[in-house]
Order: structure tokens, then sequence, then C-alpha cells
DNA sequence: CTGAAAGCGCTTACAG
DNA sequence: CTGAAAGCGCTTACAG
């Protein structure tokens, strides 16, 4: 029987402020050691299930609670995953972290942020990420210098890039299918008897916008039309808004755009409607890339070809689970599967429109 | 002079994988101690410079980075700050996010991130808080439990809330001004000519919806005027939309709405345009609460009363460093000033606005 | 199943 | 100014 019955109740009470209980208390309250202590806080340890009953009970008097910080010493496991992520005001990249961190739950694990290093240098800094022991870095928006990308493969960080693509072998990469949406999107607008169409890109430098734009202007190619117009948004809404004025005031205005994400295409259709008093998608077609479902866009009912924040989270947490697991596994190069989603900003065709979960999509036949 | 020239540059190749840099490794390198090695990276102690140099070169060479998780078990500081925030698809909270992470860098700190526990509970769980060594946990748009209040007011961890009031009086708190906001609102409206006024609430069970409600029906009173019609939004989307629905089917709809955050006051706008075919402000006017600047709800060019994200930032800051500093130091109770920001949602009155920082305000005169 | 001891990578009095 | 030693709160072989 434990000794140590003197003072129990009072003992949450009368240590010291600022301190928390420590698993050595637990195990003077209960009369076990300290290593039967951690015993009883690891699953799978083996440990007699009365003694763990009583350390528990010890633990709840006391209100112990493992120091997480102190145990990721010794098995070199910290359960945080650092994240950079730039534009927090896009919905698409808010609706990323939430539902990340409550898919992290599961396992335990938790994010931490970390800001853009600079106002010109979207990277965090380097080492205050290394400071911190983070299990993996998931960068969202943001490129990876090769610096950071080197230094995190010689210590084992997996490094896992959202909506990036990277010339370094050591990182993993997750994406939609930003190709086959331009593609789709040519496909669909052209289908609809649009013939001039616009391209708004987003940052020059992105592996998104460069093959949303790709696939777009090569459907046009390989169908023998050509790109009628293209601007610069880099993914701002002032900038998408310049876009879009710029396009307008053409001798030949555009009857279509593509706007590079949904984020600019709001702004565009903002400008179109009040700047130019036009009606969409009477005068003309807006179509946007990531189909956010609900929040402040949901009013919108925009055209646009999806990327499921859901399908980047559940690739996230396999390829951290098996990353986590063998740090020096395969690196996974991994495809978000989208769709062109039929909202109220485009003329549609006249074939092709089913009803998929609650939602009408485009479904291409043929090139 | 160090005797531990050999293999200097190699050692960051050989190093183990998955292993980092320790203070002793550098400290053979630099010929020094551990604690030197300590010293040099902790500003302020006291170290010959030359040895610093040597030091820090030597640091350099291995890539050496501090490991903060092992420094805060002996610094009781973690530099990490737990932050709860619930509706990060409300623009508001995602830029306070981003702001808050930003204007941490400067001292070193860096968020964590709390998911809510559960769908119907929206506080993080408190053993994940405690278990990380948080140095102060931020709670933005959720409740706080007396238990987990409790209990980090015992350890001496500060508690922040952000628009929460709390009766517990181990905390502070941030918060608009939430009830002169609701004055406000309803003598802009009034000035403007309104009559039927309507309230949208947000979640009933928060201080910053019956505050804001309460300053707006006050008003009326003290001015010989009732609230016309009152629904509930719970700050959400569609249960706003659906609250507008019902206001404006009403035998004598209202002629200006009060819809307690932007957020709802942009679903508001979309169904009186798009279902009711009416137009703002000519037939009705809307008024909401946040005064987001930009993203995707400056299209709206809302009229709201504003709680400008920077401000509360700041004060966050404040109190952070003095709490941190003094952890049983007097609780902070600061208000955020805002402003009504007149924007193309609501008829205006005739006098009172001015321009301010490039923005049009309402300054009212007398009540 | 359980405990004593060593160790994770750091900081911090304490001597020198 | 500098180093040896103790300690932060845990986990993990290693004996028993």
């Amino acid at each position: 029987m434990p000794q140590a019955k003197i003072g129990a109740g009072m003992a949450a009470k009368s240590r010291k402020a600022g301190r928390a209980v420590t698993a050595a208390q637990v195990g003077r309250l209960a009369g076990v050691s300290q290593s039967a202590v951690s015993r009883a806080f690891t699953p799978g340890r083996s440990i007699a299930s009365k003694t763990r009953e009583r350390i528990l009970k010890a633990a709840e008097q006391l209100g112990y609670q493992p120091n997480f910080i102190a145990r990721s010493l010794m098995t070199r496991r910290s359960n945080i995953i650092g994240l950079a992520v730039g534009p927090l005001d896009n919905p698409f990249y808010a609706a990323l972290v939430k539902e990340l961190a409550h898919a992290l739950r599961a396992s335990g694990r938790h994010l931490l942020f970390f800001p853009a290093a600079s106002q010109t240098n979207p990277d965090p800094a380097i080492d205050e990420v290394l400071s911190y022991q983070v299990d993996a870095l998931v960068l969202a928006s943001t490129t990876l210098s090769s610096k950071l990308a080197e230094r995190c493969d010689g210590l084992g960080i997996p490094v896992l890039l959202i909506n990036r693509l990277s010339p370094f072998a050591s990182v993993s990469t997750i994406a939609g299918q930003n190709r086959l949406g331009g593609e789709t999107i040519a496909h669909f607008l052209v289908a609809g008897g649009h013939r001039r169409l616009a391209f708004i890109a987003g940052l020059e430098s992105t592996s998104t916008s460069r093959d949303r734009e790709a696939g777009f202007v090569s459907w046009l190619q390989a169908n023998g039309m050509a790109l009628h117009a293209r601007e610069v948004g880099n993914y701002s809404i002032d900038d998408a808004a310049r876009a879009t004025r710029s396009l307008l005031s053409r001798g030949e205005p555009p009857d279509a755009i593509f706007a590079a994400n949904d984020f600019m295409a709001i702004s565009t259709i903002n400008v179109i409607r009040k700047e130019f008093g036009l009606s969409i998608p009477d005068d003309i077609s807006v179509v946007g890339f990531d189909g956010l479902e609900d929040g402040l866009s949901a009013g919108y009912e925009l055209t646009s070809f999806s990327q499921p924040v859901s399908g980047f989270v559940a690739r996230v947490i396999t390829i951290l689970d098996s990353l986590i697991a063998e740090p020096a596994g395969m690196k996974a190069h991994l495809e978000v599967p989208g769709e062109l989603i039929v909202g109220a900003t485009a003329r549609r065709p006249c074939h092709g429109i089913v009803e998929r979960n609650r939602r009408l999509v485009w479904e291409s036949v043929g090139a």
C-alpha cells in the first residue's frame, strides 16, 4: 500500500504556482517509481492493471499531465507539425488549416505556425523551424529554399509541399489537377459557346498558375484556337481587379475569363458587375479554380474547377504517417482529383452537366 | 587554439541523419565547453567576444541550431503561445491569426494551434493544452471552461480571451466596443431615415452578440423607438440567410437590418439581392460589425462598425509581455476602439460623415 | 511486472 | 571570462 497518503488532498493546492506536477510526485503519492508512472501513461507498455489504476488515480488527484516537451527529448518525436501558410485571407488556405488541425488531433499532433520571414520572403525563417523540433514541415503556398530543403532532409524532417512543385528530391508534394483543370475549363467554355477566352494569371512564379494556364492554352491550341488575352492578377484582390479592368477595356473584350483561383475570380466578378455594369453570365462568363464550397464565396455561386480541401488533408495525413514512421522512405507525389463545378457565373454547355453530391458538375466527353 | 580541427568539414555530412547537432559537438569543435556554447547563444551573457566568434563559426560550420525544446525545460519558457480559434472561415479571425503570428515573431514566439475538442464543444481539449508547456493561451471566439481557467491559473499560464467576457478573475480580456457599436449603428440608421430596424443575432451564448444587441436596442428605447424585428443567425452563413428570409417575409418587413457581424451581413445581402430582388440601400439597408478592410468582403463595401485587427494584435502583445514577465500581475481588460465605417450598403444620414484614413466614417453628434 | 540509473540537449548557480 | 556539475521532466534499456 502506498505510504504517501499524507497530504494527498491538499497537494493540488499547495504546489507552487507556475510549476506543473511531475511524474515523480505522482509516483510518490501512488507509492511507485517514476518509471511506473511513465509506463502508466504510455499505451502498450507492460504494467499491472492494478498499479496503473492506482497511478491514474493519483495523477487525477494531483492534476498531473505528462510534459510533452520533456517527453519529446527522449522520444525524438515532438508531435508538432510546422506549418507555413501565406495567404490566410484566401478561404482555401483558411479551410485547409482548420481541417488539417482537426485531422491531426486523431494522432495527437498539433500545428505550429511559422509566418513568412518577411514581406519580401514568403518562406519561414530557417532557424526558427529547426529550433523547434518539428516532426514534419508542411508548406502551403510557400516556396522552399534549397537551404531549408537540404537541412530538413539532413535532419530527417519530412517536408511536404502543398500546391507547389519542388526541384528537390527529398520533398513530398500534394497538388490539385492544375493542368487537367485548365484543360477542362477551356473545353467547358468553348462548349458553352465562348470564343474569346482570357486568362488572369496568379503569381507567375507559382506552378499552380503556370500549370493551370498551360492546360488552358494547350487545350485551345489543340482545338485550333488561341488565347484571346492574358493579364496577371498575382493571386491578389487588387491586382485581379486591375487585370479585369484592363481586359474589359480592350477594343475586343473577352467573352469569358478564367481567373487562376476563386479568390481572384470574385474580384473579377465584382469589377465586371460594379464598374462595367455587365451581367454575368449573360454578357461575360467567369470561371475560377478551387471550388470553395461555403463561406463568403458561396454567395457568388462560382463556376470553378475544384480542389477539395478534404482531399488535401487526407493526403497530408497519409504522407505524414508514413514518413514519420519511416523518414527515409519514398517521397510521395500525390494528386487531389477535382471536377468542374457548374455554378452561375458561366454560360453552360447544352450537354454533359450532371448532378453529383448535390452539386452540378460537368463531365467533358472526349477532347 | 582548438585542437578539434579534424573533420570539421565533413562533420556536417557525417553526422547521423535525424540527429541534430548539439551544443557539445559545437563546443568540441570550437575547443570550449558546452556552457560556453550556451552563453554564446544567449544574448546578454558574459562571454569573451573572441570566444563567441569562434563558437559561432563552429556552429555555422556544423549547422548548429539551439534546441528550443531542450532549452525550455530549464528556462520554463517555451515561447509557444497556445491559440484556440473557432471560425477560421470568418475573415476577421483569419486576419487575426495571421497578424498575430507576425507580431509574435518580434519576440521569438510562435503559435500552436488547438482546434475545438469536438463538434459540440468549441473549447480546446484541456489535457492537450497543458501537456504542451505553452507560455500563454489565447482563446479567440471560444468559451473558457471553469476547469481550464482554474488549471491554467494554478500553473501560472496567462489566459487571454479575445471577444469574450469571462466570469473568471484570473483571465485577461480584449474586446471591441460592442455596446457602443450597437448604439452607434442604431443612431446612424435612424439618422439615415430608417424606422423599422431589425437585428440578426449571432450565437446567443456570446457576449459579443448580446452586447451589440443591447447597445442597439437600448439606443432605440432611449429615443422612443423599439426594435422592429429580431432573428438569430448564429454567426453562420446559412442561419443568417434563413433569418433574412424570415425578416423579409413579414407583413411589414424591416427597412434596415443590423447583422451582428460582417460574415452574416454578407449572407444577408446575398439573400436580399438574389432571392428578393431588392436593391441595397434603396429598398433596404444592411449594416454589419467588424469593418473588414480587404479580402473577399471588400467587394460588398459594407457599412459596418469596425474592430481593427491591428488593435487586437497590439493589445495581445502588450498583455503577453506583461503577463509573461509577471504571471501573478494584474489581469487586464482592454477595449479596442472602433468606428462606424460608411460603406455602400446603408442609406446615409445628411450630416456627420467625414473622411478618415481614406475611409468614410460617421461621427455621431450627441445621443 | 517493477525500479535504479543513465541520458535526451539544454541552462544555471557555483567555483575558479 | 570559463568549466564541471547538477538538474529540467521525461523514457528506456537493464537487472531483478
